[in-house]
DNA sequence: CGCTCGATATTCT
DNA sequence: GAATATCGAGCGA
């Protein structure tokens, strides 16, 4: 294994796998939610005057609507809080919740809808794994669910609105591994829209 | 491994 | 005041 630089398993080298534009956003959510699987989310953290990178492959996804989804935070309109699910799209929506946790999601929505965002629910660790392992206080679970991936990452409600299109930025989303197959169920910790087959799930992660 | 249960504070009604 | 897109401890198998 390597340290630093794009940590792959192949052993040939390979360019910066490209970061995602804004126009992969702009797609109907699920769909967005779907093609998320594979990607890389990579978070820049600035640690003594360094940038450390942590990164994982974007595991488990859930979409979120909008008038169609009672389950979404959007369901009733614009508040102070879901405001970043009706903006652009290629950004972050990261809301707290159950008085400890923070959830991180990517806006997405295709031109006709208003509101719409994909819930980041798991990842596989690429880079950084130790400071990640610190920053979960060494717990055992290290990014398997909404909560342990925004504190494995270091997402916080600061991170809200985050333009993740920028190569530049804190956090942002690249090219990344292929993905054999979805698994599709409903949604997790939801008491309403139960019915709706939102959450998706990589199988058989490869290069 | 699985299940149940309590913690916790922000947001919305 | 109620609900919540969750987590981890504790327990039993």
């Amino acid at each position: 294994m390597s340290r630093g630089g794009y940590l792959f398993v192949t052993s040939q080298p390979r360019s910066a796998p490209k970061c995602l534009k804004r126009s992969f956003y702009e797609d109907n959510t699920e769909d967005v939610a779907k093609n998320l699987l594979g990607k890389i989310l990579l978070r820049r953290l600035i640690s003594n005057r360094r940038i450390v990178r942590l990164s994982g492959c974007i595991a488990e996804t859930e979409a979120y609507g909008y008038r169609n989804d009672p389950a979404s935070h959007a369901f009733s309109g614009v508040s102070i809080r879901n405001s970043a699910m009706f903006g652009e799209v290629g950004c972050l929506y990261v809301y707290f919740t159950y008085g400890k946790h923070f959830c991180v999601n990517v806006t997405a929505k295709n031109k006709h809808t208003e509101a719409g965002a994909v819930l980041i629910r798991s990842i596989m660790p690429i880079e950084g794994v130790g400071r990640m392992r610190k920053l979960r206080n060494y717990s055992k679970n290290l990014t398997l669910g909404p909560g342990r991936v925004a504190e494995a990452l270091a997402i916080t409600k600061d991170h809200n609105g985050l333009d993740i299109t920028l190569d530049s930025s804190e956090i942002s989303v690249h090219e990344g591994l292929h993905v054999r197959d979805i698994i599709t169920t409903r949604r997790v910790g939801v008491s309403k829209g139960v019915d709706i087959p939102w959450r998706f799930i990589a199988v058989q992660i490869r290069n």
